[in-house]
DNA sequence: TGTAACGTGTTGAGAGTTCAACTATTTCGT
DNA sequence: ACGAAATAGTTGAACTCTCAACACGTTACA
């Protein structure tokens, strides 16, 4: 019955060592973000994938890709931003069930001047802490798990 | 004005395949929690804390500082999962404001059988693709985010 | 060309999280 | 011993996320 491939004490600590780092890291990082620029930072890794896109324009599709985020997270989220001012939507010519998604001005000054607070955060508790071995371990390790999970599970 | 420090390419490739890495596998983590035992991560950590303490039973204040949840987040989990029958409360004799939270037969036959299928998928997507060189890279560097946050930022 | 399968995006309900405000109790300083 | 400040825990509102269901346009194939 129980050929389940538990943990061991290693990896058991390992483990718990990441959960920790986890959660207190992206709680800190989504609170700095919240507090200082009304932004989740699902909304604010949004509004970069925009801003990097030509003409700040995207397919709702492929945004929803890009900042790895569900297709019904990304409507929902749009659509609260499109009542703010940062984003504007507009139908695709070609393909009429397509939306397209775009950065207003509004939208990207929002996105700049959230940006700065943000780096600043993610360096002093990410880079500051690691020693630039460490940083590249930790390149390999996020690539190897993201590999890992390739696309088994992608969200409806 | 600008002393903002940004980030090189080299780290901004490191902090988006974190980001991923991150994202990926902690919604994975997440669903099949969800799916499989109708346990959200979260209460999943409570109930093992609670599991390991003794007579399965913790004041409320240190069942969120080992669980890294906000008291709110644990209050309003406790509720729920007391309406579920996992979890009894009581109050403290010696300090009239506290509570107990204690793990019932229910709550510990639930914990019980969400736990294998959730070994199983930390196993398959992170033990599994990392080699244990990298197992010990991301304890120590998980360990320095932690230590590195310190505590100048404990929630309400 | 007709229709079935698929893709694109939205919606509403249900659930968890956060934040701020609040009650009740305990501790500390004088 | 008294009042102020700190601690324990709860609550309700606002917000985001997920899931399932849906509407509509497109593609493929017979």
């Amino acid at each position: 019955m129980d050929d389940t491939r538990w943990l061991d004490d290693q990896e058991q600590q390992t483990w718990r060592s990441f959960l920790a780092a986890h959660r207190l890291f992206f709680e800190r990082i989504e609170r700095q973000l919240q507090q200082d620029s009304g932004l989740p930072h699902a909304y604010f890794e949004i509004l970069v994938r925009l801003s990097e896109a030509p003409d700040r324009r995207l397919r709702m599709s492929e945004l929803a890709t890009n900042s790895m985020s569900s297709r019904s997270r990304l409507s929902h989220a749009v659509a609260r931003m499109e009542e703010a001012g940062w984003v504007r939507r507009s139908a695709c010519p070609t393909d009429k069930r397509g939306q397209f998604a775009e950065l207003t001005d509004a939208g990207f000054d929002r996105l700049d001047s959230a940006a700065r607070g943000h780096v600043e955060e993610v360096r002093t508790y990410l880079f500051d802490v690691l020693t630039p071995e460490q940083q590249r371990a930790l390149r390999e390790i996020s690539d190897a798990i993201t590999e890992g999970i390739g696309d088994g599970g992608a969200p409806a």
